[in-house]
DNA sequence: GGCCTACCTGCCCTTTGGTTCAATGGCAGT
DNA sequence: ACTGCCATTGAACCAAAGGGCAGGTAGGCC
């Protein structure tokens, strides 16, 4: 059982959050990083209020204060926008800060497990988008990789940065770099970006290029 | 508490359900529609095995079998396309079926409280997939940038180093740069890879829209 | 037991990518 | 003539990507 952090503007608010961990710590926000820093592993529940400071930087900056922590952001008015931009930016959780206790438990439940949280709404909108499109991903190649190789990949594909997807699958960005590395030996790429073009099925690499100078 | 409801080909399969759920009901499948009917609030698991039958009609038949109960479909062989099709049938879980026990409480937890469960790795591919798109919707894309810009951003895009594209434009690699400085300030992206999204078209719906229209 | 593969990580290094702070010259419009 | 945009480039700099070497775990297979 990790610990819990509870970052706010407002420690006075919500007992809820007691009620579903009875041990948790609550801090002001916002906290000098060295006092995050040495909270060891734990899941840190970020709450923001309103959209002053980016939401996105702040889970960015609690990432960096609390290395190998999970980040769940909590918000007082959520919405699949903010949701969207928070889990972009690295945060393995967003959820009502209203939420039941039984709902907290779930999400710490779901993230300790190494797993993402996120509400109906957003999963419905996410699943929806991605449907349409799906067919356009290139699923031949990705065969050849191994499990995490793939997971890997298809976050590059997606736009990632290293320090991203090693913050998301939880591991160092090293294992990342090894994992690419093996991807563009199998699938015989020499780089990121042409990983990208493989697996979204995109015309041959610089196809584009030779039209304009032919 | 509710029910759990196991339909599958092969009921000697998977101990694994047991342990998880001591209290559940194992049924063949196909199952006569009645008796799923009348078993009232409880959690479908559907047991996939092959492709034979899609995947997505038997969650839909399940679903119609039995109103209101929540199913989630485990896949004995794992996709992120067939997690999908499931998934926009209407299940609201998918994963493996060899799953431990820990995680198949896990599961049924978060569709008790409301919830959808995807794995990890479709996860994250969801989210790959749609938080580059957030941003853009105003493509003006290319019409953005100057002529020399556009070019070069056409050869990033085509997956050319710096040094490629310096090469066959015939500039400094130090101008490829303050092109793409100019082009990622332009755009609202980061980096070439996400350059690279953009212009092919696969960051957002709205830009494969213009590329039809135009 | 060895052997293999997948997975994870440290340290350290090179290369590439990207930016900051400049400067120069062309070319169009007012 | 002045202003603005564009293309070009250098030097210097910092961050990110990529990889070599070395090591660790864990599971499957013969």
């Amino acid at each position: 059982m990790k610990q819990h952090i509870f970052l706010t503007r407002r420690p006075e608010t919500l007992p809820t959050w007691n009620a579903a961990f009875p041990n948790a710590r609550l801090m002001p926000y916002p906290t000098s990083d060295s006092a995050l820093a040495k909270s060891g592993e734990a899941i840190i529940w970020l709450h923001i209020a309103g959209d002053k400071p980016d939401p996105a930087l702040l889970v960015q900056e609690s990432a960096l204060a609390a290395p190998g922590c999970a980040v769940v952001v909590l918000s007082n008015v959520p919405s699949d926008e903010e949701g969207l931009a928070v889990l972009e930016a690295g945060a393995v959780g967003y959820t009502n800060s209203l939420a039941v206790p039984e709902v907290l438990r779930q999400v710490a439940a779901v993230v300790e497990n190494g797993g993402l949280w996120v509400g109906p709404s957003l999963m419905q909108r996410l699943i929806a988008g991605m449907a349409t499109r799906s067919g356009q991903i290139n699923n031949g190649q990705l065969g050849k990789l191994s499990a995490r190789e793939r997971e890997v990949a298809l976050a590059v594909a997606g736009g990632a940065s290293n320090k991203e997807i090693a913050r998301r699958l939880q591991i160092s960005e090293r294992t990342v770099k090894a994992h690419l590395t093996a991807a563009f030996e199998r699938l015989g790429v020499r780089d990121r970006l042409q990983l990208s073009l493989l697996i979204n099925g995109l015309p041959s690499p610089a196809a584009e290029f030779q039209k304009t100078v032919h």
